[in-house]
DNA sequence: CTGAAAGCGCTTACAG
DNA sequence: CTGAAAGCGCTTACAG
């Protein structure tokens, strides 16, 4: 794409006191200024393999020296594509988005694609209008996060030939591409590790599990451990709150006022985790010594703070960039769609004790 | 806009069977279900009160019926207008960022317009290639942060009549519209707190101020405030390094090393002084009995680290929010454009110790 | 209040 | 290798 390097400098300028109305150049005005057809200019743009170089070149010139940019809407209408990639997220604001985001739109730009973005506040309503707005707005793709989510929006999509991909779950039977990692398998790694330390009783502060079924998994992952371990699953004391530091203090102190005080509070993510240990501070309970806290994403806040939290690492940025990577391939028919599984590694830190020892 | 409303329900699956070749409906197959000419149906979806009841009702009928979505591209040539807002930021990454603009797209989204997004990862070279990368892309208007720029890249926005405001910075005397707060006069107000605590040693840790305005005037604020009091400005020690926790760290070690310890490091933003917090850790002093730290910005880490940060507290939802309100206003000629000044205000927490008690 | 028709600025078979 | 021309699916004066 030739025209998308053509400078601000000197032509930009130019341009200017010939048209201060802004007139913008069109094709029609390249070509006749280089004695051509708008088709050559077209394709000098697109395929300049197929145009003489002889012929090229004086093309060129003239693009540039009308500073010449394609009109976006002409483009796609007779393109029917607008090199435009739709992510509905849930929040900004959690970092792990954020640098998945941030790694996705990368990897989208060095592809030629742009980001278009909405967020969903964790509300199937919400997203479903913004997956509406995304598609009315030409994105080629969708990048979504997760997988659980009604039906009828698969097949709004599938009518309208819109690729989707899932990512933050990996599902390889799922007849829609996933990038991400296995949340049920991961926390019941974890699970296990604390259990391993000689943990028995075991709590959980976890997100919202209605409608977010990493959420769900990260649930299930806990009771999968517990019962490979001849453990009551069901006995479990589970506290539901959204992904908020404020509410994972709080739910940790219910936590601790019940009879049976857990000596491990495991935490659906680092944000709560972080609650947690806030929660810890304010009724005087040291961590770990009194307590246990473990956490799951590794985000910059679980070694910031004190003592550091054991989690689950998630590598998100190769999430974002692969997400990208997979979903232009789809979208550029390039591939089929299989899903990629990334994996999670646990990180034993201070917030985690070993009661063994 | 009614087509907005259309549901993923029974519509959506009516049609599948119907066409399962992705023959999406145009207007011309609503208008002739409807019985009527594509100007009808046009002005029914976007000026309804120009259509008489009667005939309007018929027409949504066959909309809904055919579960008609009209055609981006198509929309876009015709109508000159995208409905959507370009934002380039320097990094997602970083919490303010991803705030903003978290604020920033659901504000859009309020007013009917969608967000594209890139990053610059603070390059200008970057930077003017994804405005017109967003431009080429049909943004209606560009959000950027801060002012500092090659005037070529305002002429070329201009030429094409594309509205930009500049974000994180207020400037009453630019030309373009601003949304945001003073940089230099709150490092200032807050360098005349640390002065009136007693402090006469200060050194800085600044982010990189070539090409960052925002960084550069809160230097200069520093600087104002010694001079104020009689102080050297040249004097003080300064160390410019890219907003990262582990360079914070780095740069601290650096300073405390000189002959001439400061009493306080103030820094460039809460990353680089959750940073110093941690290089202070690493060479065994303790903040604030041995050395104060201040940041910038009060994002959920100054509050989460021990001690807690004393920094300064800028609006970053309501600055994302207001920007996108200012923007559209533009956008739509509602209004001329108008700078937006909010207010930072000083978080006196416990890593600004008082030397005068 | 409604319709016929031009026009938006590209891309892409189809010829040559 | 290049050009004439159709066509992409809307919007919007302009008539009536």
């Amino acid at each position: 794409m030739m025209w998308d390097m053509l400078a601000f400098g000197p032509h930009a300028r130019d341009g200017n006191w010939i048209s201060n109305l802004p007139s913008v150049p069109t094709l029609d005005d390249v070509a006749r200024s280089a004695g051509v057809s708008t088709a050559t200019v077209s394709r000098c743009l697109n395929s300049p393999e197929r145009v003489v170089e002889h012929t090229r070149k004086r093309v060129m010139a003239a693009v540039e020296q009308l500073g010449y940019t394609p009109n976006f809407g002409a483009r796609v209408m007779a393109a029917k594509r607008t090199f435009t990639i739709g992510a509905i997220i849930p929040t900004m604001e959690n970092a792990i988005f954020a640098r998945g985001l941030q790694a996705f739109q990368e990897a989208l730009h060095a592809r030629g694609y742009t980001l278009l973005v909405a967020s969903s506040a964790y509300q199937p309503k919400i997203e479903e209008e913004q997956i509406r707005s995304l598609v009315a707005r030409g994105a080629d793709g969708l990048l979504l996060i997760g997988h659980d989510r009604d039906p009828a929006v698969y097949e709004y999509l599938r009518a309208r030939s819109i690729p989707v991909l899932s990512a933050w779950v990996y599902l390889p039977d799922c007849d829609q591409p996933t990038v991400g990692f296995d949340n049920r398998a991961s926390m019941r790694a974890l699970a296990q590790k604390v259990i391993d330390f000689g943990h028995r009783s075991i709590a959980m502060i976890s997100g919202i599990t209605e409608g977010n079924d990493r959420a769900a998994a990260r649930l299930a992952g806990l009771r999968d451990a517990l019962s490979d371990n001849g453990l009551d699953p069901g006995a479990v004391p589970v506290i539901e709150t959204p992904y908020e530091i404020e509410n994972g203090s709080v739910a940790f102190r219910t936590l601790m006022q019940g009879d049976t005080r857990p000596s491990v509070v495991m935490c659906g993510n680092d944000v709560l985790a972080v609650g947690a240990l806030r929660g810890a501070r304010e009724i005087g309970l040291s961590v770990p010594d009194d307590v246990s806290i473990t956490g799951f994403d590794d985000i910059e806040l679980a070694r910031i703070v004190e003592p550091q939290i054991t989690t689950l690492h998630v590598p998100h940025r190769e999430m974002g960039r692969r997400a990208a990577e997979a979903l232009i391939d789809i979208v550029e028919k390039r591939n089929s769609g299989a899903s990629i599984e990334l994996q999670s590694s646990i990180q034993l830190r201070g917030s985690l004790r070993d009661l063994r020892v």
